[in-house]
DNA sequence: CGTGGTAACTTAATCGATTTCGAAAATTAC
DNA sequence: GTAATTTTCGAAATCGATTAAGTTACCACG
């Protein structure tokens, strides 16, 4: 490997020389810095980050804290569409990617420690549970943080607008004129909170009154626990004429419930999802859901954390918003 | 942060008697490395990995090279589940993950250079292009690399049993009396190329002809061509009675299409899919499929590639074939 | 008692890059 | 022509950990 010290004696300077000349500072003659850059191009000389790193003390590496249980973690195309996000807003700002996890080859760490150990200028925090002390003792340390989709206290976090888009697709299944709505909620998160706070109060702004068996729990990204949600609906007295999904893919349980039950979409039933991942949109009819924009989550974070890196003093606890869009499909008809 | 001076101080020994008793050197009396020890965890130590690597010339981090071009990178659960398996295999052996790219943060390297400046001791290579010059020269570079679905002479790679799957889907299919067996397939990448070839020599064995209009090209994770291909071999006078898929996300594709001609699975027409993601297996019927383990690629690929990096004199340049699993669902049915 | 051996540490160099401080050289000022 | 600046560069310390080589001190053996 080239280095500074193959350039220096090359040049007949020293490597403090080579350096400065490399890093552009000032006080380096512009005709001695032409030759170093010359030089070091022609050799092919590649930076340490490693040297760079243990010197100034920042490694422009970023940690993600991705958990991935089964369901909620990378094989989810929200997060792993965040995760491509993050990592391509990074690079533009010159940081690489590394996973966080713990219990690196025999040295149990916390989620904290292996990134003190891996020198993580900062973290990206997200689908993990936020309630696991190990979590928490990371995101209250002193490595900067930036959390997706929940907020810690004077913390920077990325929200997708849960509240928002809840009430749009609320307001828009609505102004189609449907009356009983119904909503299968994922587990209890704060993901699940807000949309559920969102929904109540955007059917009692429009006037509806919701009876409690419309309300379903569910499991995010499990179809089966949809299914059965929609069963329990469809056994109802009185049907909803529109049930929205805890997300697109956990639908597929309920389409296949409906299908079973000949309930046809969106003629017996209408339904929204929510997401907008590709499954959504290739479907037929396609489904009416709100789109989050995860490559806007990611970028965000990305960006919130590398300013939180370099500009520490400048620096404000900030939550940002994303918003999403609704993705009109066909499975929502008109009722007059 | 504490460091192994610290550690020194307090217990009145040199650094280097630190670094030797945390290392479990015999040249250090054992109640001198318990005290230092005991000091060590009392302190919070924590060793400092860039230190670490700078020195050893060992990072124990491995880059992995996955490019999303829309499609098929991380946004295929095939290559999320893979990567997930890949970080967890390679985190038991103590190693951390990082991605590689292109261009970082104004510097433009490429791949070789990327994993060069961040000292990875090795990487894994997967969903990108094989033919990319800079992808050949990270290959061949000093690094060790393992290519997953891609053999290069003379290195590692661990592969996907495309053609054995292929062959048992084939040979299933035939088993359930099917004899006019369509082929949609993916893009001209070596994995088509497999599974093509594999088509056409199970069929030559089963003794069956297939006509050219049964094999239609398409995209990977592309319903939208499946659906176009799909509809291109309805129109034949002799249509086929079952349909293979590039893969199961694909098949959303052909299962509208079908829809939409009131062609009902599997009662009018059989298909299969190919990958055995999350979705063949909540559909309603279930699709038949043929399981590639993601899982197991994903582990093997880590564990050549530990191996290369920790005992490079006992390596030698091995293939792995990693056996999928014929997942049996309702979209094929028997044919008297 | 002297020599050799060993256990237990320490010293100091090293990995590659950065940076402070100082020094020499060149330039300007008077 | 001398003093004061400025320009340009180098020496050396530093980041944290590892390790080869050297130094004690102690013990054994002939």
């Amino acid at each position: 490997m080239v280095t500074i010290t193959d350039i220096a004696v090359r040049c007949n300077v020293s490597r403090a020389t080579v350096s400065k000349a490399l890093n552009g500072h000032s006080d380096i003659s512009a005709e001695t810095a032409a030759n170093i850059r010359q030089a070091a191009r022609e050799m092919g000389y590649l930076p340490n980050a490693t040297a760079r790193t243990l010197k100034l003390g920042r490694s422009h590496n970023i940690g993600v804290l991705f958990v991935d249980k089964t369901s909620s973690g990378l094989g989810h195309e929200y997060f792993s569409q965040i995760l491509e996000s993050v990592k391509q807003e990074a690079e533009k700002s010159g940081y690489d990617i590394t996973f966080i996890s713990r219990d690196i080859g025999g040295l149990s760490m916390d989620y904290y420690e292996h990134a003190k150990y891996r020198n993580c200028d900062g973290v990206i925090v997200a689908s993990v549970d936020f309630t696991d002390p190990a979590v928490i003792k990371l995101v209250n340390s002193d490595i900067p943080t930036v959390t997706l989709d929940y907020v810690f206290d004077s913390h920077s976090a990325v929200l997708s607008d849960n509240v928002g888009g809840m009430a749009e697709l609320v307001r828009y299944v609505y102004g189609k004129g449907h009356r009983r709505i119904a909503f299968i909620h994922g587990e209890f998160t704060s993901v699940t909170q807000k949309r559920l706070g969102s929904f109540h109060r955007t059917c009692s702004e429009l006037g509806l009154t919701i009876p409690d068996e419309y309300i379903q729990p569910a499991t995010f990204h499990d179809p089966k626990s949809s299914g059965l949600a929609t069963r329990r609906l469809l056994e109802l007295k009185e049907r909803p004429t529109c049930i929205l999904y805890p997300d697109d893919f956990s639908f597929i349980g309920g389409m296949n419930e409906l299908e079973k039950q000949g309930v046809s979409i969106p003629e017996d039933i209408s339904v929204a999802g929510y997401d907008g991942i590709l499954l959504s949109q290739v479907l037929r009819p396609r489904l009416t859901t709100y789109r989050q924009d995860a490559e806007a989550m990611g970028r965000e974070a990305a960006r919130a954390l590398v300013e939180i890196i370099e500009r520490p003093k400048e620096w404000i606890p900030r939550q940002t918003m994303i918003p999403g869009r609704l993705l009109e499909g066909d499975t929502v008809r008109t009722i007059e």
